[in-house]
DNA sequence: CAATAGATCATCT
DNA sequence: GATGATCTATTGC
């Protein structure tokens, strides 16, 4: 289990650490999903125009100005949930975007590229809104066997209407379950 | 293969 | 009342 601390850092260093580890959930006694997290993106607090928490807190964005470690999870379009992990100590908004993840266990190849998708995949709803990722049900983690080394890419963000120049979105490259051609 | 439309609703103005 | 950190299907070259 990664540690408080882990995430009490700015959102883009944030970021870039969880390409590799294996973000899990507990579905029931002996059933878990789990995938190895691909893709992400860092939302600073006040000042990116395309972060939730751009303009202060909201009775929505509220846990991003939260301890750091837990889960801030909504609903886009009318149809899809996203993920996110709170970073940056308590007092200060900022947040890493989960978009991909590889298939450890529990879920099909190809059902988690993508922000919307693999929350369907891992079974997030908005009731873990707020949850505490270093203990509960749902929970990131280091792997239990050391990956392959593997090299970073960086590229702007995907889906945004705003800030849309910035390149923080950090993805593991080559690898078959990033959401989109490599950059 | 690239571009676009439609689905659908919580949140904020 | 408009908007959006998406996805899929469909239309258009």
């Amino acid at each position: 289990m990664l540690p408080r601390a882990f995430y009490a850092r700015p959102a883009v260093e944030v970021a870039r650490a969880l390409l590799g580890k294996i973000l899990m959930h507990r579905i029931s006694r002996g059933a878990t999903l789990a995938g190895r997290i691909v893709e992400t993106e860092a939302y600073l607090g006040t000042g990116d125009r395309a972060a939730h928490s751009w303009r202060g807190a909201t009775p929505r964005t509220q846990v991003l100005f939260g301890p750091p470690g837990h889960a801030y999870v909504y609903l886009i379009y009318g149809m899809h949930e996203c993920l996110n992990i709170v970073a940056e100590p308590e007092g200060v908004a900022g947040c890493v975007l989960i978009r991909a993840l590889e298939p450890v266990a529990g879920i099909e190849h190809g059902a988690a590229n993508g922000p919307g998708k693999l929350t369907r995949a891992m079974r997030i709803e908005r009731s873990f809104n707020g949850a505490d990722l270093t203990r509960g049900a749902l929970t990131v983690r280091e792997p239990e066997a050391a990956w392959p080394e593997f090299e970073i890419g960086l590229s702007p963000r995907i889906g945004i209407t705003h800030s849309a120049d910035l390149p923080l979105r950090f993805f593991i490259r080559g690898n078959a379950s990033v959401s989109r051609k490599q950059a």
